[in-house]
DNA sequence: GCCGTTTTCGGCCCGACTGTTTTCAGTCG
């Protein structure tokens, strides 16, 4: 059993004795627990081993015995016999938004309603308003809610919402009351996955601010508005909140409202271990408890002008905010080892574009001027390869043509660099579309898999790992091939894959495209620790998204690289004989 | 149900907004 099917489990018990009315302590006990499994940071323990499990912060001796039975069993009575106090399909109601626990309670008590189709059914008779703590106005919601609600499903991929989110910051700073303005959130910790986007903006006049938010263009409804805090859902389906406070509160607030939950509650434990409490607004003194056998002292309260102040004032440096996880971010700041993490005028060049020839949209001129105009110095072309039929992969002669074609078009270049490559399928046993006296005619080579995904993890494992040991391959592309929010990864065994990866001294690529962002940032400080070599590539299909660079360097910063750990940030000079170096080796 | 540099008992984040109320409960983040 998984850690995510444990988390899920846990997850559902909370909402189970939600709904029963249970003590709603103990139901937060359950959903930390299902955070912690999920978030857990150290080695996986055995999930057997109740002991070792019970060590992981917010697990106690009582949820590592059920972790237990699960691992062991596979099921848990406990669960069984809270699902059979209710029907099956009562939990679907909690996807409806202004429904939590206590309402469907009653739905389900009063009106034997538990499911959605139910609901609706009692919505349009007019039942539901007649329910006490209902009215005409919840009912309406509920119906619309059920109507709209395969749209906004709620998750979206970065890259979906980014354009959306930027406009909105670029529009609200624009306007002469906004002070400062920012998008916070996961969005700003750089999650490959959103489901919302909160902006902030610091004002003396609140007022304005979200008149010109609720106005805005790109809005489609508004859900609510009040003073400070306004929620909307904008044209993509995403909800979009806007929060207004003062210059004075803003630091605070961005720090709150960036995250993640688990970070803040670590930096509020660390103002409270000073006598200090934390939140959203200010730094303040811990309110005097006469029940306190023991005064603290509290210390003084330094001065907070923004977010490096904040950290500071809890003895940490700055944390960038795509750190924030809760990751082993705090022992590295109050020990100043805060990497100095990458940025995007780091990248010199990149590798693993597309052009016409295979199923691109663009000819290898557009995509170097495109290279060119983003002040990148190389672009490696690598169209698929033959077995690709459907992205009309080239054969052997197609792919010397385009090797030619290039270096005829490089003696024109001044400063800048094609290099010839290729995305070599990885055949089914591992070994590769073009055999080496093709590959070695090649700059680089692109390895990837593109077929026979179902493969056991072993099989799949060793396909990888046999590519690998090519000495003609440079880099392995999109690694557990995941298409965020519609296909899995592959079964893969990823540390036996970077062990080979640090052992032949195969590049492993960042994949930049928003659907794929792959390796996921998860990995890569182990990759980093292994000693394998990152390369952020863009996998473009057209010259506009060598732009995707851009979300690729924000999920290297959430894995802790730097430039040293990206080759792609080596220059011109540099990167070629980089190049050379494993297929000289053998 | 979990937790403890004051604690093994008695806490557990809390503020904003909505809708249904007539002072507040429920939901959300």
């Amino acid at each position: 059993m998984t850690r995510e099917e444990i988390a899920g489990i846990l997850e559902q018990i909370a909402t189970l004795l939600e709904l029963k009315g249970e003590n709603p302590f103990k139901v937060r006990a359950y959903t930390n627990a299902a955070r912690a499994i999920e978030t857990f940071g150290g080695n996986v323990p055995n999930f057997q081993d109740e002991e070792a499990v019970a060590k992981i912060p917010g697990i106690g001796k009582s949820i590592a015995l059920k972790i237990k039975e699960l691992a062991e069993t596979g099921s848990l009575k406990y669960l069984e016999d809270l699902r059979a106090e209710f029907p099956e399909a009562i939990l679907e109601l909690f996807s409806i938004p202004g429904l939590g626990a206590k309402k469907i309670k009653a739905l389900y008590e009063q009106l034997r309603v538990s499911s959605i189709e139910q609901l609706r059914q009692a919505c349009e008779a007019g039942r539901v308003a007649e329910l006490p703590g209902f009215g005409e106005t919840t009912q309406a919601k509920i119906c619309k809610a059920i109507e709209e609600r395969t749209r906004h499903s709620g998750y979206f991929q970065f890259g979906q919402i980014a354009h959306e989110a930027e406009t909105l910051r670029n529009d609200l700073a624009g306007q002469s009351d906004a002070m400062q303005v920012e998008v916070a959130g996961s969005y700003r910790r750089r999650r490959e996955i959103v489901h919302d986007v909160d902006l902030l903006v610091a004002t003396k006049n609140p007022e304005a601010i979200t008149k010109f938010f609720v106005s805005h263009p790109l809005v489609e409804s508004v859900i609510a508005q009040g003073p400070t805090k306004s929620s909307v859902r904008l044209r993509s389906g995403v909800q979009c909140d806007l929060r207004v406070v003062s210059t004075a509160e803003y630091p605070f607030a961005l720090a709150y409202f960036t995250g993640n939950k688990e970070h803040n509650i670590e930096l509020r434990s660390r103002a409270l271990k000073r006598g200090w409490t934390l939140n959203e607004y200010r730094l303040g003194p811990l309110p005097i408890d006469p029940k306190a056998k023991k005064k603290i002292r509290p210390k003084k309260i330094p001065k907070v002008r923004d977010e490096s102040d904040l950290y500071r004032a809890v003895d940490l440096d700055f944390i960038p905010p795509e750190l924030r996880e809760n990751w082993g971010e705090f022992d590295a700041a109050q020990n100043h080892a805060i990497p100095k993490l990458i940025e995007k005028e780091n990248l010199r060049g990149t590798f693993h574009c597309h052009t016409l020839a295979s199923d691109g949209h663009n000819s290898i001129e557009e995509m170097a001027e495109a290279a060119q105009e983003l002040g990148l110095e190389y672009l490696g072309i690598a169209d698929h390869s033959r077995s690709q039929i459907q992205a009309h992969g080239l054969d052997e002669k197609k792919l010397l043509a385009q090797v030619a074609a290039i270096r005829k078009l490089n003696k024109k270049f001044d400063g800048f660099r094609l290099f010839a490559g290729v995305e070599c399928d990885i055949l089914r046993d591992g070994s590769l579309d073009f055999p080496d006296e093709i590959l070695s005619q090649l700059d680089f080579v692109v390895a990837s898999v593109h077929s026979a995904l179902g493969l056991s993890e072993a099989d799949m494992t060793g396909r990888m790992v046999r590519a690998m040991q090519n000495r003609f391959v440079t880099m392995l592309a999109h690694p557990t091939g995941r298409l965020l929010l519609k296909r899995e990864s592959y079964q893969i065994n990823v540390p036996a894959i970077l062990d080979a990866a640090a052992h032949t001294g195969t590049w492993i690529e960042l994949n930049a495209a928003p659907k794929r962002l792959d390796l996921d940032w998860r990995w890569w400080p182990m990759a980093k620790q292994k000693g394998v070599k990152c390369v952020i590539n863009p996998d473009a299909h057209r010259a506009e998204r060598l732009q995707d660079l851009w979300f690729g360097i924000g999920i290297a910063r959430k894995g802790w690289l730097t430039k040293a750990d990206v080759v792609n940030c080596l220059p011109l000079g540099k990167i070629q004989s980089v190049l050379r170096a494993k297929r000289e080796v053998a």
